[in-house]
DNA sequence: ACTCCTTTGAAGAAC
DNA sequence: GTTCTTCAAAGGAGT
């Protein structure tokens, strides 16, 4: 189990929802963090980090060639000349490590490509936002706000949003509970720690009050493939003069009345209907019979979803900077590059992510007690059972989210005592 | 309208 | 205990 400060007593107390797999990860990781830790002189720090460039490049150039067949015609504008070269650089590269070519390394360590990745890194407070958003309560406003989660109402390249814990994260003062955030969703909720009641504190007035930006700590220059070896500036309309990372106010930050103790009305994001569509409205369900009505009650009963994981709550930070600096939509594209991001961040940084994800699931059990994962066996159709022994035997990684290169060269247990 | 793709992590099922 | 499967997010592409 990671050593994780739990932010200043905030979610230790015997919590020991920390999932085993990140154990895996931070042993992975924090070889790699010793060796930096331990020779200073870049040496080793130097190929692991050689290293790290290939594998993202390895994927970023399929991603803009033929790895991903549907990959984004902008990626594959910009990639393409290179792709198909990289990958068979990649080749050798997986082979040979510790030999990356001079003109892609030279290209990996660009300061404009490392300028465009975590130079601007931030956690403003409305990307942190509204994963689980407070449950209305007592004081509720009574009109009922717009639904947050409408994709609709989200632009395309807006910044996601996420929970509040992240907001907890970050933020070194979080704002006291509302007094009742159990009353809602008729779901039965057992005491709130002392922890996690702050995660649902933010209301609406609370938090226009927040920093609009929250740094994280300096990480690590990332290398960009070509795709994504230039910046694309963020459109700021709102942008401050001078300031070091356009400010954007999210809708999510203007609900309700602005006054403290007045949380919107957000639907938890967790519960969706099993179409993702709306609900009837009251007008239209009176046109229905009662049993059809029932029938339907049953087909719609909301799903409670997964709480994210780490790497969830990565992707939901991080896409759309991807987005914004790689031109590419393709979400497989995407998610393949930050995958690579993911394993090149520092230990350090996924173990907030982890720790987050572990408040997340924390937060998750005591909002639906008796919520199982395998409640949602079923709902998705399964993926061709082919294909997805092919994914998780050709190769790739294996069950446990390794790959058969790492898992042939097991790391030494280190103890995680980061934060 | 629905599924696939693609990633990692968590959890349940199956052996 | 180990291995396999499913789902969580995302949105374009394909059926």
């Amino acid at each position: 189990m990671p050593q994780l400060d739990s932010g200043g007593g905030g979610a230790g107390g015997g919590d020991d929802l920390g999932a085993p797999d990140e154990l895996l990860a931070f042993q992975d990781e924090g070889e790699e963090q010793d060796d930096k830790s331990r020779d200073s002189a870049a040496g080793p720090e130097r190929d692991l980090a050689e290293l790290k460039s290939s594998l993202v490049n390895e994927s970023e150039g399929a991603a803009g060639g033929a790895g991903v067949p549907g990959a984004g015609a902008g990626a594959r504008g910009e990639a393409e000349v290179g792709a198909e070269a990289l990958g068979r650089e990649h080749t050798s590269q997986r082979l040979f490590p510790d030999k990356l070519p001079e003109s892609l390394e030279d290209g990996l360590k660009a300061p404009e490509c490392a300028s465009g990745m975590y130079k601007d890194t931030v956690y403003s407070a409305f990307n942190l936002l509204m994963h689980y958003p407070p449950p209305s309560g007592a004081g509720q406003h009574p009109q009922p706000q717009p639904p947050l989660h409408n994709k609709a109402s989200q632009p395309a390249h807006s910044v996601p949003q996420l929970s509040p814990l992240y907001e907890h994260f970050s933020s070194p003062h979080p704002t006291p509970a509302p007094a009742d955030i159990s009353q809602k969703q008729g779901v039965h909720r057992p005491l709130q720690t002392p922890d996690l009641s702050g995660f649902y504190s933010l209301t609406s007035g609370s938090m226009g009050q927040l920093p609009h930006t929250v740094s994280w700590p300096s990480p690590p220059l990332y290398p960009l493939s070509p795709s994504c070896g230039y910046r694309q500036h963020f459109p700021a309309p709102t942008a401050a003069p001078g300031a070091p990372y356009p400010r954007f106010t999210h809708p999510s930050l203007m609900l309700g009345s602005g006054v403290p103790g007045h949380p919107a009305a957000i639907p938890h994001p967790a519960i969706v209907p099993p179409s993702g569509k709306q609900e009837l409205q009251p007008y239209d369900r009176s046109l229905k019979t009662q049993a059809e009505s029932k029938v339907e009650k049953e087909a719609k009963k909301p799903t409670i979803k997964k709480p994210l994981n780490a790497f969830m709550l990565y992707m939901k930070e991080m896409r759309a900077k991807v987005i914004a600096e790689c031109t590419l939509k393709e979400s497989a594209a995407i998610n393949q590059i930050l995958g690579r991001r993911w394993h090149a961040l520092s230990r350090e940084e996924q173990a907030k992510y982890y720790e987050l994800a572990r408040k997340e699931r924390q937060l998750h059990m005591q909002l639906y007690p008796g919520w199982s994962a395998r409640d949602n066996y079923g709902k998705k159709k399964r993926r061709s059972r082919e294909k997805h022994q092919e994914s998780s035997t050709g190769g790739k990684r294996n069950a446990f989210g390794t790959y058969p290169e790492k898992a042939a060269a097991p790391a030494p247990f280190l103890p995680m005592t980061v934060l």
